[in-house]
DNA sequence: GTACTTGCAAATAATTTGCAAATAT
DNA sequence: ATATTTGCAAATTATTTGCAAGTAC
């Protein structure tokens, strides 16, 4: 695990338990977005009794501790992924659901014009870029070429 | 209404009916977010037989003539507001809903970055920015000062 | 007149809550 | 020992679908 989300949890008080360490595994093991239930079926891997709910309040956890981000699709929020950058945000494949985590969104530009221009006292905002992977890229220009 | 939504329909090849007059209606009268609940509550006001699945039919042609955008919560993608500006963004005020519409959001940056360092192909990007409108702002810093 | 729309009821999907049993510390 | 955590079943909330009846053009 790249960053230690075990040791995190613990010092947030929280119990170590195997339900806990088996999101936590599946999610750093992940390169991509995973819904809550794909996230509860993969866990049962390493912890057979698992359950959905549980891992909705794992995520829950995660998320709370910056940890797990959600990631938006048009369609809805359906997902989860681990994230590493503090402030940090996602570029999601919408053919593989990689997701690819950067930082520095050069977004405070924006966010100093639109207060000025609103009154508004921005907060929090939230970006997220979405394409096609370098791999999905390349099939998906193969497939065109010949159809 | 400020935009012809009526107008925009029409011209998509979509009928012009009493619940679709209602919807746009609505929304162009709201200056904040709505939930296809809230919309529906509403919209009976001058179309009373309006149905919930209407409301989201409606949206549903709304959002794919780019008239209407959802607008994501953090704890889910539950509102929808006219959209106005091409590619626009929102900046949502997290106390009483209100949504402002603004443009350019400098992401083009950011894209040609990520671009670059990811080889992911960019085809859309999501944007939006919570805080406080100028007028709950100010009431809740009056509230602060007497707690 | 006909193809598009509507509204209902029911289906599906996503997430949350109550609570007794299990367990990490 | 004890407060936290789990998993189930059931409740909620959000959204979609099938279909007969209604309606804009």
């Amino acid at each position: 695990m790249t960053v230690d989300i075990l040791g995190a949890m613990q010092s947030a008080g929280a119990r170590l338990t195997a339900p806990r360490r088996a999101v936590a595994r599946v999610l750093s093991e992940s390169h991509g977005w995973m819904s809550a239930e794909a996230i509860t079926a993969r866990a049962r891997r390493h912890c057979p009794s698992i359950g959905l709910v549980t891992v909705y309040r794992t995520l829950e956890l995660l998320e709370s501790l910056g940890i797990a981000r959600r990631v938006h699709g048009p369609t809805g929020c359906h997902g989860y992924a681990l994230a590493s950058i503090d402030d940090g945000h996602f570029i999601v494949c919408r053919a593989c659901q990689q997701v690819i985590e950067f930082e520095g969104c050069d977004v405070d530009r924006v966010v100093r014009r639109v207060t000025r221009q609103t009154g508004f006292q921005v907060e929090a905002h939230m970006l997220e870029l979405v394409g096609l992977c370098p791999d999905c890229g390349a099939r998906h220009r193969t497939a065109r070429r010949k159809p």
